[in-house]
DNA sequence: GAGTGGTCTAGACCACAGA
DNA sequence: CTGTGGTCTAGACCACTCG
């Protein structure tokens, strides 16, 4: 039986915090206290902490603190189901649904522009690369914590001089207000990768390097083929689980 | 112009990874070489390596060494026409047509036997918590690269005594041969969600518990609505993207 | 047994948040 | 300013892999 080492030391405060020992949002006693506690040092608290950022149970800001981490039940993201008209036009936009579902409260900035998309989107796109298309920017939070980034990209002979350049969308969202314009989307296509969240990321999802974003890339398609609009997700993994679910089509 | 820190060094060796500088599968400089080469120590170098683990460009075995990781081009799962028949039928399996198509070899060992579902998974399929089911379990690699594991679940009213007891299924797999036997699955399901490796998932995949891996919970449900099949996906985040495309239903 | 990374100690300085 | 975590040094012992 030797000295706990710091996945012990983990498994502890696992157990602790999972049992309520700590609420939520509240600050976790300082490293040297921990360190302390354990009759052990700063490194290796650090490396216990590390292990419980990484299972998303708790959060760290340098100057701050470590705080255990507000939210334990994950948000739902139905994807398919959230572009369905219905979906949109009920609670203010699939967002909106999916967190209040969970009992918490939705809100979310939009920024408008015009900027050069990122190279994968516009070859996505089929737009000059260099060349810019409207972007519109959306930041979520679920109880004032932040939760998402997500731009959208439209292109330019598409979105310029309309409705889509304006911050107020209007029920339905972008996808009624394209098919308003006679850009009805009728196919859905999203590529899920997962990676460490880059410095801007970070800052504002209040992430640390141990925790990882998915980038869920979505384009929709019009009847003609053609993908009108690219927008990117960007969610840390901790806070989200993504549902999916289809038909089987019995003659393929 | 101070000292670079780990972030720094980490950046450099990047660089040189993505450069080409070292071969793909080969082994990376060990950590006393690196820490004299940037005028530093073991434990900073360690920092930087932990880096270089969570973006998937190296690979660490205790004991062994540091690998820069041998597939960087990512396999593509996509979800929904794995399941057509057309896909199922051809290149012997979704997966096999995933990693040969990237120019791979894929290779899979199979395990069937009976056991008691992790809870969760008996809750979907509406077994009691301790009852046996079938599980046939996978184990898959490409060019002899552990890259996932995928328990199948199906209850024992369903399979038992049939062909999904035996190792041998023939063309078109698990999905095909339950239609044989008055199970047409028509509607799937899929949840994902991110987390560390667990401690036999890190061994046999593996992996570093700086990286993560995707769990893919499948479900596939009969014209009644039964929940017929559970697979688990566990498969590392730096190897796979995941790919779903879909109609959407104007009518809705 | 030699060489690898995993982990730990003891101590230090720094960046940052908040009163 | 004080207290927080971020990062680093210098050194040590251990667990594991492989020849």
């Amino acid at each position: 039986m030797g000295k706990p080492s710091y996945r012990d030391i983990a498994a502890i405060l696992r157990r602790e915090i999972e049992a309520g020992d700590y609420e939520r949002g509240s600050l976790f006693p300082p490293e040297p206290v921990l360190a302390e506690r354990f009759g052990t040092t700063r490194a290796t608290i650090n490396n216990v902490l590390r292990v419980l950022r990484a299972e998303g149970l708790v959060s760290t800001q340098q100057g701050r603190g470590t705080t255990v981490t507000a939210m334990t039940p994950r948000i739902n993201r139905d994807a398919i189901s959230r572009y369905r008209k219905n979906s949109r036009e009920r609670a203010r936009g699939a967002f909106d649904y999916e967190v209040r579902k969970l009992g918490m409260e939705p809100r979310s900035d939009l920024t408008v522009g015009r900027a050069v998309p990122p190279a994968d989107v516009a070859a996505i796109l089929n737009v000059e690369p260099g060349q810019e298309v409207v972007v519109r920017s959306r930041r979520m939070y679920a109880d004032d914590v932040p939760v998402q980034i997500a731009p959208s990209y439209i292109p330019l002979d598409i979105a310029a001089g309309t409705v889509l350049e304006q911050s107020d969308q209007g029920p339905g969202g972008m996808v009624s207000r394209m098919a308003d314009l006679g850009y009805r989307q009728v196919r859905m296509s999203e590529r899920i990768t997962v990676r460490p969240p880059d410095e801007e990321e970070a800052n504002f999802l209040q992430m640390s390097t141990d925790q990882r974003v998915y980038v869920i890339t979505h384009v929709g398609y019009t009847a003609d083929d053609r993908p009108v609009e690219v927008c990117v997700h960007v969610m840390p993994t901790h806070y989200w689980t993504l549902d999916y679910s289809w038909e089987v089509d019995p003659a393929e």
